[in-house]
DNA sequence: CATGATTCCTGTACTCAGTACATATTCGTA
DNA sequence: TACGAATATGTACTGAGTACAGGAATCATG
């Protein structure tokens, strides 16, 4: 994501952040349900069709620095080295985040604000399941396209999901960790630990398939 | 679901059903984002603030029908046999469901529109899937009770939702087999196929716990 | 550096979902 | 029948999101 040259795109990309900035931290001090659109715009100083113009859903404000994250998995199935199953390298893409310490995976005290704020709305818990099943369409797609099938390929699918299900509920429980252990090393513990039992799981499902 | 003495409340539920029948249909003819509330209340012959007070969501007027088999799952590890594992009770019930021809897991004429009426409304997809996730804790919870372990326990959590993805993609792909080939048969198939699949891998994935 | 085209920002006016609150109506019951 | 409770409904409002048009900053070209 290398800044570009164009002053244009430079100043858009400053009152996208703006807004997003101003918003994420509305959203976490007051709940995504007691902020405006009108407040945001104003904070923000940017008029309010600014701000719809940059982000067509208020809960896309709050989501908005994700998006890098969101071509790992693809990426590690299409990259992996020569020899690994797709789902192996799924699998070591979770211990490389940790090892990495890489923000998608992070316990940290930004984040341990950003998971109640989440928790806290119906509407941002709904993006970010919508985000999750977007997520698992792609991976099923790489999955399928790298063992040559169709796209639409079931086993693909279930895999894709069984995954993304895994990674869930151990960044879930990693957090929840986190926030009663005050120690990153046990939120990494307690996420490796419940990535791998899935890990476990979605072989077994996939014996017999081209996929392990 | 016993129908109440009250003539009261007999005509409550009356109401309700005309304005959830009313609404569905609608739906299904013309797409969730184009029927206003004003419209569902006209055609259901009832006052537009009579709509909100039954369904706080326009949403929960296409739902209101699968609220009888939201109890399914808990019901089938609270009352399994003795001897079974909660986790073989789910396994079961799904081949159960099939066998007895429920509406759960039904692939008809009826249900072959709802599914891409759910598709093609964002607002539907994503309370289908609160309603999903719901069930997964609410699945989870019952799992760790009948262990007796506290009700957040990780690995319920787990086995949860990875039984509750399972279904979901096992269903809308039963439903794919149904419209390509128009065999229920071949539909029910396809459903337990990836059932079984993912049940495999469950349990490979809760080895060690008391929950297999 | 001047000018025209392009891209971005912003205001106005609108639709529609959902809420708060008051009122009317219907029903069960004494 | 008369009273109290549950139900249906009207009015007035807030706030998200859209359509459309005007204006301002920036870029490309001569």
């Amino acid at each position: 994501m290398p800044e570009p040259s164009d002053r244009r795109s430079r100043k858009r990309l400053a009152t996208r952040k703006a807004i997003s900035d101003t918003a994420t931290r509305l959203f976490m001090e007051r709940g995504f349900d007691h902020v405006t659109v009108d407040e945001i715009a104003e904070a923000a100083d940017v008029g309010r069709m600014t701000v719809f113009n940059h982000f067509p859903r208020k809960e896309d404000m709050f989501f908005d620095r994700d998006e890098e994250g969101r071509e790992l998995l693809r990426e590690a199935v299409r990259q992996r080295p020569a020899g690994i199953a797709p789902l192996e390298a799924l699998c070591l893409l979770a211990h490389r985040l940790v090892a990495e310490k890489s923000p998608v995976v992070e316990f940290s005290a930004r984040s341990e604000r950003l998971v109640p704020t989440v928790a806290g709305s119906e509407t941002l818990k709904a993006r970010a399941r919508a985000i999750r099943d977007e997520l698992a369409d792609r991976v099923a797609a790489a999955l399928a396209e790298a063992v040559v099938r169709d796209p639409a390929d079931p086993d693909a699918r279930l895999a894709a999901s069984l995954l993304l299900a895994t990674w869930t509920v151990a960044f879930l429980e990693a957090h929840s960790t986190f926030r009663q252990t005050r120690s990153r090393a046990k939120a990494n513990d307690a996420f490796l630990t419940l990535v791998d039992k899935g890990a476990a799981g979605l072989k077994a499902a996939m014996t017999g398939t081209p996929y392990v």
